[in-house]
DNA sequence: AAAATATATTGCGTATACAAATTGTATAAC
DNA sequence: GTTATACAATTTGTATACGCAATATATTTT
């Protein structure tokens, strides 16, 4: 195995662990256990933290390691305003510039994703899932919105990952409805169907939207009003 | 001097030469030559590559020299597509976000843009103008936004410097139009305006795009029909 | 006992040395 | 004259070593 087949070794493993919180927003990275691991020299593990930081996947600071970016209270704030304009625009252009490569690579993509629904964890959906999304970037092909939209991939992903991880029960409909659109939008795609798919761009989006939403703002109690008293004592 | 100071130094001019297009798109860079010049060794200036090449400055490739990212038809196609959408989002949240220190932050890079087009050339004025939108951008300080913002500013320098070089003539009164409109900008950022912000971002991008239109495409020649013979004897 | 300073230890940043790969050139064969 | 191959030179990628800065700990002083 070659020094350039353990970097890109190294760089898709934390890509991985990044996307999947096993590696946890805030977490510190050991360099020199890093090189030991993959058998490299500090050299070019420090180059895969240079690439990963400016990708969003790290956070290098000064005289300090590397830690996982934060996923705080403001940035999950910014993607609920980022995400449905880009997810819109991206879906708008694949159906627009998509070649047939790409159409088969995305439908081997979720093909993936629905082999990982049967029989995987919620890492490896939540890898294919991405995988399918990252195919919808390069096939709108747009140099100044791809940047912009992988970020949000990334944090899409560990947001998944953070909030529906539990109920893995109810999940289970939510998820063939996400799987079902993915057709949808592949079929929007071949057939070049701008409008359609910008629509299902936002379909796709609020189905997200919400689920996250359940477990960010908990459910109000289905309660006759009154049932609690105003002043609560104690 | 220190050498984190030359090294911020070797990214300040390999960022100014790039947008100004001192350093013109497709250039191969000597890695040693600037280890010379800026008395640095190899590995703290591929690091500066690498971090220029996360931002969309510079294009890396594996076993090649470092090169100044392409500007080509392709990408100019890509840049009118996303530059509309994506400087309305900013800004319409630097409206929303602005604090009172970046407002005046703002202010100081107005004055300084108007400063250089009274007594400085086309390269201190893109520096001026791009300095002026940097700032717009953080105040959006939207984490998913801003990279696909700032990549959009990086190649608007650029397009900027190779189109209306050469005639400053009449490019005096769009100069004046584009400051008045930063001004504009400023005086609804300050309101809290999202709206207005938003129409102006609109505004300004018009002027811009009507003066890059006007080098891409020549003007058509205002003839007479019938004033050419439909088949040229050669 | 608490605080402050000195000292030790960890680890980040830079430099240099070495290895691998690519490119240019020269020579030979067709 | 053109093309192909081999060899040399330049350049890129990786490894190791050293110096400095930041943080932690211990000892001293108030």
């Amino acid at each position: 195995m070659s020094a350039r087949d353990r970097k890109t070794a190294l760089f898709d493993h934390l890509k991985r662990a990044i996307l999947t919180t096993a590696l946890r927003p805030g977490y510190d990275l050991d360099e020199v256990a890093l090189c030991a691991e993959f058998g490299l020299s500090r050299t070019p593990v420090r180059e895969v933290f240079r690439d990963l930081d400016g990708l969003g996947y790290l956070d290098l600071r000064d005289n300090r390691g590397p830690r996982v970016a934060e996923l705080s209270h403001t940035t999950l704030r910014d993607f609920f305003l980022a995400a449905p304009m880009i997810y819109g625009a991206i879906l708008r252009l694949a159906a627009r510039n998509a070649t047939p490569a790409q159409i088969d690579s995305l439908k081997g993509a979720q093909e993936a994703f629905r082999a990982s629904l049967r029989d995987k964890g919620p890492a490896e959906r939540t890898l294919a899932n991405n995988r399918f999304h990252e195919i919808t970037g390069e096939m709108a092909g747009n140099t100044y919105l791809l940047p912009s939209f992988q970020r949000l991939l990334i944090d899409h992903a560990r947001i998944g990952m953070t909030f529906y991880q539990p109920q893995t029960n109810e999940m289970a409909s939510k998820l063939s409805d996400a799987s079902a659109q993915h057709d949808a939008i592949i079929a929007a795609i071949e057939a070049g169907d701008e409008g359609r798919a910008a629509t299902l761009a936002e379909d796709h989006w609020n189905l997200s939207r919400n689920q996250i939403e359940l477990f960010v703002m908990p459910t109000a109690l289905d309660v006759p009003m009154g049932s609690f008293s105003r002043s609560s004592p104690a």
